[in-house]
Order: structure tokens, then sequence, then C-alpha cells
DNA sequence: CTGAAAGCGCTAACAC
DNA sequence: GTGTTAGCGCTTTCAG
């Protein structure tokens, strides 16, 4: 176990100075074709690749960025740290996870990471307080929300990102969907109260079906959880008067119902009840389920927030909050045409 | 966007040195209460945290841990990263996170890795080259390997730990379960040709069929991937004589294969054809697939993996692998009890 | 273009 | 217990 290779080393070995070796290895500084060989080739020899830290300490930038995360049994935050650490990677950044409590603010996390001196933050599926969002503006330290975004939202300039889908056009879908296809009780599962995702999509269901001159039969809090869910369901339908139309917040939620109402309730979906979910996640198109839901739009999220936190990073940006559409799927859960009878 | 405070500015509030600072943010160090008071006094004034770039600089730990993935679609993943995430930071590490490409040798990750001076390095369903698990070695990096073994298994020391479940005697669990019920044309679904999961979960089915006195009907590889799984369930399908029994190698597959079976072949789980998988994700429970499955036993194959990784890291333990048992679950995708008919 | 020297923010001897 | 001092491994002036 010996120890590594240090500039020193290389330097003695290919006779030249260390700062000769550390040019060789800053893109961008002058060196002579000649010594950079000689560099490469003792650094070849003996393994040497430079200490990130020790770089970091003196250039104070350090090339990694933090994504704070929850919720990770819904599908669709999988797929995000998969995608955004993959498009982290190939930008040269580094990705430090952390996992939040769910519903708790990740205040407590979010020091820890600050001593890291990351260069970028990532919160998706966390809340930030007012507070932090401050001091980490304070230090310079760009923030991203990802699917979600501050309480006062449009007060004033923030300062801090994010990046969201048109929730409440989402929302709004969903509603004239249902209506059209002669749905009339028409229930809803929220997700969390304090959770602008849930908050926004189901304003816009709620306002919509103002619109359309018809009002909630429902609502239950599912708390994006699946068993609270199905439990939530089971309120839903336990009275004489049965909802026949049910949004709920997300796809993970949107599963449990559907298992609830054929196998617990045995309920026909699409016929005694319509359903539809939020996400599109890779379950909803399961054949199993074949969940009717509105899309929400990964790639193009992915790329704003990358962009947008890489951009502030070297302060080509000021903060900025992206609002990417959504999209009707439709599958099997709603159906096709209204009831003849109706 | 003031710059971050140092320890310097603390000391020179609080009319102390530096290294009183320095010692009352080192656990474990000598500092009077008197002067421990005035420094957190100013630390707080002046919002002081410890750089953990510097300090790690110095005592050469960075306490962070780099972790290594891939197959997020497989939901037993996200539950890693969930688990693993919030032990190691529970033990003061934090995790840098890295996703391999499905399938690739995850060497050119592992070089930036080690930049980064990690303390030690979790790759789970990845594989490292020989090499590279030597230069890991060789720079005091202690590596475990979680649900993958090296090739060269068994023969002599290994450098680096593993923790698997007991995938051999958990593919005879489902060979034993197929016959016993009365299944007979039995069929198996690989994952990856080279993944020692896939490896080990097909060589104990087929050994224990082999003691059954049976033979393997046919064989396919699903290589872990959903839709080349229903690729592969159609072609075991496509001939006159179908097989009756299926064993596939993650539940991952199985549903696909589930999906392929009922949606497109019509045919009916369990009458007509009985399928287990492997790992019991979550959705091997929801209502509407049921699956019966072995499962992997998450909590203590994180526990021994946090726990082997900590120890190497202080130096307490030197590599070892560590197998934990399987167990079968039970649910709808197989017979109750064989046909009478039989 | 190159080497010498300073120093990033911190910890760890070492004297006192 | 406390301050002083010497680096950790590197980048970055600054002369030459």
């Amino acid at each position: 176990m010996k120890t590594a290779p240090r500039a020193q080393d290389v330097a003695a070995l290919a006779k030249v100075s260390q700062s000769a070796v550390s040019r060789t290895f800053t893109p961008g500084a002058s060196v002579s074709e000649e010594t950079r060989r000689k560099v490469l080739a003792a650094a070849k020899m003996l393994g040497y690749r430079p200490n990130a830290l020790a770089r970091s300490l003196i250039t104070r930038r350090s090339r990694i960025v933090a994504l704070v995360m929850s919720y990770l049994d819904n599908q669709f935050y999988p797929l995000v740290i998969e995608q955004l650490s993959q498009r982290l990677q190939k930008a040269g950044y580094h990705v430090l996870m952390f996992i939040a409590e769910v519903d708790e603010e990740a205040d407590g996390v979010l020091a820890e990471i600050l001593d890291y001196q990351v260069d970028g933050i990532i919160m998706a599926s966390a809340n930030l307080s007012p507070r932090l969002a401050n001091s980490c503006a304070d230090l310079g330290v760009p923030v991203v929300q990802f699917n979600r975004v501050m309480e006062q939202r449009g007060r004033g300039r923030s300062k801090i990102s994010s990046v969201t889908s048109a929730n409440e056009s989402g929302g709004r879908m969903a509603a004239r969907l249902l209506v059209e296809r002669g749905y009339r009780r028409i229930a809803l599962i929220a997700g969390l109260e304090n959770a602008s995702t849930s908050i926004e999509r189901e304003r816009g269901f709620t306002d919509e079906l103002a619109v359309l001159e018809m009002r909630l039969w429902n609502r239950e809090v599912g708390h994006y959880d699946f068993h609270r869910a199905q439990e939530a369901t089971q309120r839903l339908f336990a009275g004489d008067e049965r909802p026949d139309g049910l949004f709920v917040a997300n796809d993970h939620m949107a599963i449990a119902a559907l298992d609830m109402l054929r196998q617990e309730l045995n309920l026909k979906v699409p016929e005694d009840v319509g359903v539809i979910g939020f996400d599109d996640v890779p379950q909803a198109a399961w054949g199993a389920y074949r969940l009717t839901t509105v899309r929400q739009d990964l790639e193009p999220m992915i790329d704003a927030t990358v962009a947008l936190l890489c951009q502030q990073m070297t302060g080509e940006l000021r903060p900025a909050d992206i609002v990417v559409p959504c999209a009707l799927v439709e599958r099997a859960t709603v159906r096709q045409r209204p009831p003849s009878t109706a």
C-alpha cells in the first residue's frame, strides 16, 4: 500500500519543475511540446493523476455538484438521478448524493453539503428553506430546484432557479379529459399538502372543473405514498355515492389506486371509474396497468436543469424559472367515449 | 457574494489562535471550556464551518465514499441507493455517485473517483476489472462489490470484498418449487451472460433440476432489460411445445414476461404457465402481478456492505466475501398444488 | 516557456 | 491547554 505519487515525484522523474507538471495537467496552460511529452511519460510510469482536492482548494472550484433527493420509491426519481448524473458527468462535474427524509426541510444536510465546497446544488423533490436559499446565494453557490418551486413564487426576483413542468396546465388537461368522457362524480387524490407539484396539479384540476361548471366530488391526500394512497382510495370509495372519475397526483399513487379499485373493490376501470395519473413513469405503460396519465417530459427538464446550473456556475446567467410543457398520454384507464346512456 | 469565513477570521474575532479554532472543531482535541465557548460564539456569528476539502487534504481522509451503479430501471437499485446513502450519511460519510453504462467495465469512471481521494468504493451492479481492483488495493482504498463477485471467485485471497445473496441457493429453491408444483417443461430467462448474479442463479437452477432428474426445456437471455425480456419470452413461447414453467433471473424481467404472457400470448398464469422471479422488488407485490419470487434480503445486505466498508476503511478488517440467504416468497404466479390430472 | 516562491484553509507536531 | 510552525498537493503569480 504505497501512497499515491505527487506532482513532485513526476517532476523529479521527468527532470522538470513541479510547475511544469501542473501546467501539463492544466488545460490551456503554456507548455512546450517537449516538456509535455516528458511529463506525460513520467506521469504514466508512476500512474500519476492530480489530486482533485488539492486542486479545488486553490482554484476554488470543486467540480462537485450536490444532488438532494427523496422519494426514491417513486420511479420518476431514479430516472432523474440517472439522467442528471450522466449529464453532469459529461459536463465534467461529479455528483455528491444526499437522501433527505421525505417531508423534512433539507437544512441539516445542506450545511454538510456546503462544507464540501460544492459548485452547485440541485434539489429534487426536496424543500429548501428561504433562509438557506439566501445563504447559498450569499456564498455564490447556485441552486436549482427540480420539480419543486419555492412558496412565494413570482414575488420579486427569486435567488434560486427552478425547473418544473406545467403542473397546473397538466391538471387542467386531466379535468377536461375526464369530463369530456362523461365522468361526473370526480374525485382527487392529492400528494403532499406542502409540495408545489401537488398543489399546482390540484389547482389546475379544480379550476378547470369550475370552468366546466363542475365541482370536485371528493378529495383525499395520499402523501405521495403507495400504501397511504390505497387507504385514500378506500376512503374515497367507502360511501354510497361512489366517485366515477379519479385524478391522482402522480402515477405511483395512481397505480396503488388501480390495484385497490380492481383487486379489493372489484370495480372496473375504465367502465366504473376512470383514472388519470401524472408523470408517465415506466410502470404506467406496463401491460397490467396501461395508465392514462399526464407526462412530465423528463429530457427537456434535465436539459434545462443542467444548462441552468452550468451557466450559473460559470456566472453567465442569473437565476430563472423554467417551465416545461406536459402532454396527455391516453392509454386504457379512461374510456374512449362517453357512455351512450349519458 | 461574500467569501466564506475562514478559521483565521474566527480566531481573530474570538481573540484566540487559529489552532484553537481548529481544535474546537476537531472531536477529541483538548480545548478548555472557556476557549471552546468563545470560539463557538465567534463561529456562529460569522457562520463559520470548516472547509472539508482543506481538512481532507491534510488528514488524508475525505470521508467520501464512491458509489458506482447502473440499471436504475430495475427498482432494486434505487432502494440500494436510498438505503446505502442513508446509512453512510449516518456513519459520517458522503456519497459520490457515478452511473456506469450498463455492461461496460467501470474503469474510466474509477480513475476520476480516485482523483477525489475517496475513502472507499462501493460497486453495485457494475464490474470491476482485476487490474483496477489491484490498483485500489495498492492505494489502500477498500472496495466492496454489492451484488456482484469477481470472476475468479475462491481462487486465493481476493483483494476486494463482496456482498451477495445466496444466488445459487435461490436458484435451487425456484427449481424445486416449480417441479414440486407439477410444472414439467421448464424454461429460463437469464440476465446478463457476464453478470455473476445471473450466472449463479442459473447454475443453481439447472443443477437442482438435474438433481430432480429433469432438464431445462429452453433458455433465452433477457439482458436484465424489460423490452429484451419480453422478446425473450416471445421466442421461448414461439414454438409448438410451449414451456409451462419459467424462472426469470430478476423481477424486473419477470414482470415483463408476465405482461407478455398474459396480454400478448393470452396465457393464464399460474394455470398455463408458472413464473418465478428474483429480488422481490416492491412491484412484485403489486396487485396486478403478485409475483412469486426469491427475495434478496436488502437490509442485511446493506448492513454487511456498510459494516465491511467502514471496518476496512478504519483498517480493522481484511477483505471478505459475505453471502446473505435468500427466501422464497410465494404469491400468485405459481399454482398452490400440482394439477390433479398429473 | 520555465522555475522559484507564495499560499489555498486547514491539522498536527512541537514547544511553552 | 495554547500558540507557533510546518506542511498536505496543488495552482498561480512573478522573474528570468
